[in-house]
RNA sequence: GUGAGCGUAGCCGAACGGUUAAGGCACCUGACUGUGACUCAGGGGAAUGGGGGUUCAAAUCCCCUCGCUCACCCCA
């Protein structure tokens, strides 16, 4: 046992039956983002690592210490990608996209990448649905984009009265770093109070005080100045025009002024996605994003407003309650020769189904017909095709629908036509 | 990175420190020799994650190590 090749840390492999749950839901996300009009885009596993550093943050949780970052073989820092915005603003920064369209609906979908703790609903590969809005500053967009996600999220089979839906403003920058230095003053006044790490981050991102699960911390952050009450106009318009339209949606949501994102690009509205529901542990967000209208700017591009969201594919798994058997696919023929020469006929046979598009399997190894239906069974085919020297000789089969029990003969001719029929 | 729990065949899962380490599922074979699911009868498969120690004797106790899980943290 001890010999065996251990596969990496937090970095599993996914087979069948649970791989066919993986489809459902990359199928049904699919169909509702195309739906809403994205475009997936694929990007590489593989950036510069500066890239995330100056969008997601240097300070951050993620970029310090959770990036899988080496040096290429060229003596360049690369990371394999924690998260999925940051590579998508750099090909949207590439191909220009602003000059090509006004505005840009992408999807994608695929493995992350975080050295963290593996736990349950956290791992070090794990897999998100995303997407990024680009060109609209609106607050419909902010709306719409929340209710794509409930109803996506409905399609897998998770109900809205499951969800509680968070969201929140950032406010613009400059709003923020006038908050940020009230903030400051307020938690140093009740610096003796703060757990160890928040005192820590006073300095470094006070915002994520509130975040603390620390009882004496949760006690001075309430009664903290809200950035909401520091906002101009503008952003808080913004704000109540993205819950106005959520209502006109009937998305059911609540206000969480304390609600905070890790990552430094959000501006304005975000929003977390959380499952309540038993099984995902403490990891229940299963998808958060917001809006990151100055992150094209600061990479060096024009200032384009976006947002997105990303969607955590395990923690969405472990949210559904259809087992997973119940998504794999049936077999649809399974064929039983006896004996070589029918066997050789049956390939054949077999081969025609398969490029019709009939899910088949043909017994390859010398075994018993008992053996050979009691796999048809086991592999839950609805049809099993008998041919052995008696048939072949009468150039007919014997086509066995396992569901109901009953058999017939039917001439080599009219096998297809049977197999339809049968199969509806 | 911090803390806690667990680790027995492919899977689930018993075994007061003491005979050849139960049982179930799965797998294979057979029940008048070319017919599944139900039933019955057999069969193969583990020296109990690895290493060390205590003991006449350890899956059972102690230590180390590896792995997994859960929580903190972080976030999807």
């Amino acid at each position: 046992m001890s010999e065996l090749p251990p596969n990496v840390k937090g970095m599993n492999d996914i087979l069948s039956p649970e791989v066919s749950r993986w489809h459902f839901v990359e199928e049904k996300a699919r169909m509702v983002l195309e739906s809403f009009a994205y475009r997936e885009v694929r990007t590489p596993i593989l950036e510069y690592t500066p890239l995330f550093v100056r969008s997601v943050g240097e300070a951050t949780e993620v970029v310090e210490k959770q990036m899988y970052t080496f040096t290429d073989r060229d003596g360049t820092s690369v990371s394999m990608r924690p998260e999925g915005t940051a590579p998508a603003v750099r090909a949207y920064m590439a191909q220009g996209m602003w000059n090509k369209e006004p505005v840009t609906r992408w999807y994608y979908l695929g493995p992350m990448f975080r050295h963290e703790r593996a736990q349950r609903g956290r791992l070090r590969q794990f897999h998100q649905i995303g997407a990024e809005v680009f060109g609209l500053p609106g607050p419909s967009i902010d709306a719409e984009l929340v209710a794509m996600l409930v109803a996506m999220l409905g399609d897998f089979g998770i109900k809205p009265i499951d969800l509680e839906v968070a969201i929140n403003t950032l406010g613009e920058p400059e709003e923020r770093i006038a908050y940020r230095e009230r903030l400051k003053e307020y938690f140093r006044e009740h610096v003796a109070v703060l757990d160890e790490d928040s005192q820590r981050r006073i300095d470094t991102n006070p915002l994520r005080i509130f975040d603390s699960k620390e009882p004496a911390t949760q006690k001075v952050a309430a009664s903290a100045p809200l950035l909401i009450d520091s906002l101009g106009e503008p952003s808080k318009k913004h704000f109540a025009d993205v819950q106005a339209h959520l209502k006109t949606m009937a998305v059911d949501f609540v206000i969480d002024p304390r609600l905070v994102r890790g990552l430094d690009y959000y501006t304005g509205t975000i929003f977390e996605l959380k499952a309540k529901l038993g099984n995902l542990g403490a990891q229940n967000t299963i998808c958060g994003g917001g809006r990151y209208d100055r992150l094209v700017e600061s990479l060096g591009g024009p200032r384009i407003p976006a947002l997105g969201f990303g969607m955590g594919v395990e923690r969405v798994l472990l949210a559904l309650t259809e087992s997973a058997e119940s998504f794999e696919p049936r077999l649809a023929v399974f064929v039983a020769p006896i004996g070589e020469r029918a066997r050789d006929w049956a390939l054949a046979a077999a081969h025609k189904l398969r490029l019709g598009g009939i899910r088949t399997e043909i017994e390859h190894r010398d075994s018993s017909l008992k053996s050979q239906l009691k796999r048809a069974d086991k592999l839950r085919a609805r049809l099993a095709i008998i041919v052995g020297d008696t048939e072949l000789d009468a150039k007919k089969v014997v086509i066995k629908d396992l569901t109901a029990g009953t058999q017939q003969d039917v001439p080599e001719a009219d096998i297809e036509a049977a197999i339809h029929k049968a199969l509806d």
